[in-house]
DNA sequence: CGGACAGTTGAATGAATTCAACAATCGTGG
DNA sequence: CCACGATTGTTGAATTCATTCAACTGTCCG
């Protein structure tokens, strides 16, 4: 059974992830890296509410409504994108179990993104005002944040460089092995997966053309290095693929 | 007198900034947004220290090397890059008085990315193990700095937007207005200025190759848009500058 | 079943790159 | 203070990788 966790909360220690429990929402995993200790956990039980659910397309929220909740994705997956002032699109993250959306706008009173289900997806809901006064009382929980953050700004510096020198058969390598690594942390198949996510959301994400990400995958799958079938993807040989990904 | 600022610590407060002294560096500006009270500010002092100077071409830290200090520029400019493993550059900011040097990596032990001086620089040296001792002791201070960090990654995201999906006069006319912007908050001219990065740093920012940001340039130029003599920019008709930014 | 959407493939086009040659400026050492 | 080599910037011509346009197929879901 492919895309199905083995246990969702067992993610390893090692990776720098603790799992928390939250009463409202059930079992989940926030991905706050390791640091807590009981007390905070109880903290971030208190304030975490509001579990919801949205179906494929609907949105969380848009660019310029008041701030009010950080996200935590229980399950499914979530897409976050930007504007230019005459309507292009630059989709700026693909969200999945265990991650956080809305850390940027912190310093802010309004969401500079919009954040779309790309399917059924359940979400923990942290008021902002709820999550201040809880870093105020516990300064290790706000350095976790820090550090998710600086992690964070990591990520996107990786991106900028995806975007700004590499070829589009390194883009999508990259982009196949990125997924992968982030199933295989939570216990999902590092090799088969399903995307959500569509080919023109690939393509706008890795600065290509839709048609591109399929030649790609085409190319790919020519050359032994993949299989797939519209959106159910075989990484066959992963070796290779980071040597692609590489360069 | 062109590039000279009217006064460096007067940073407009409706801006969100405040100026911060600092006694072992003397007055600069750390450009923490509003909200820190007078303890805060001695906090700080307590721990902003080593400042140092570093020549154009200097580097002030390479990848891998043990993350020790956060840097704070009072004067000069830093750029910061990633690499690819074949040896592809990315330079993923140009950083110039009043900003913040190291806030990718808080959740790491090394450096991700290397810094170098590009003209004669001097920063302020902020020990990383002093500074988590002081967020922990000051929460307004750490929430500041969720805060920068949280505007850090709305400002790469606004990057990977330029990298994804605009054109190469897009890129060229966002990326002068946006020094422009940040030259004015300083008070130094928004209009005239020195780039103290090549056109081969330029394009490799933007994604693009050193020759076409010299031919957006001096097209831009041919239409009056702008006057440039190598490094120094002098933008003579922003809204049209502005239009172009937008597309 | 049918209409809409998502994905695929081919051919023509184009924006930016690469390659190349040259010009202007910087800076260092005599 | 000047000269000269190195660096940085500029411009033209050829090339290329990815895009755009177009036609078509497969799949999903009401």
């Amino acid at each position: 059974m492919i895309n199905q966790p083995i246990r969702l909360v067992s993610s390893n220690p090692t990776l720098g992830c603790t799992p928390i429990t939250c009463k409202d929402c059930g079992v989940y995993q926030l991905c706050l890296p390791m640091g807590l200790n009981q007390s905070d956990t109880s903290l971030l039980d208190s304030i975490v509410k509001r579990k919801q659910v949205y179906k494929r397309g609907e949105v969380l929220y848009r660019v310029g409504q008041p701030f009010e909740y950080i996200y935590a994705v229980r399950s499914g997956s979530v897409k976050t994108y930007i504007f230019t002032d005459d309507g292009r699109v630059q989709i700026t993250g693909f969200h999945i179990a265990g991650e956080l959306i809305g850390l940027n706008d912190i310093d802010s009173r309004v969401y500079s993104c919009e954040a779309r289900a790309l399917e059924t997806t359940s979400v923990c809901e942290v008021s902002i005002d709820r999550f201040q006064e809880l870093v105020e009382k516990s300064p290790s929980i706000q350095y976790q944040m820090l550090k998710i953050m600086s992690g964070e700004i990591r990520h996107n510096q990786e991106l900028m460089l995806l975007l700004g020198k590499k070829s589009a058969e390194e883009r999508v390598a990259t982009y196949l092995l990125s997924l992968s690594r982030r199933f295989e942390r939570r216990n999902y198949s590092p090799a088969q997966f399903n995307l959500s996510m569509s080919r023109s959301d690939i393509g706008n994400y890795l600065g290509l053309a839709e048609e591109t990400v399929c030649r790609v995958l085409a190319r790919f799958q020519d050359e032994g290095l993949i299989t797939s079938q519209r959106r159910q993807i075989n990484l066959v040989d992963m070796d290779r693929l980071k040597n692609i990904a590489r360069g």
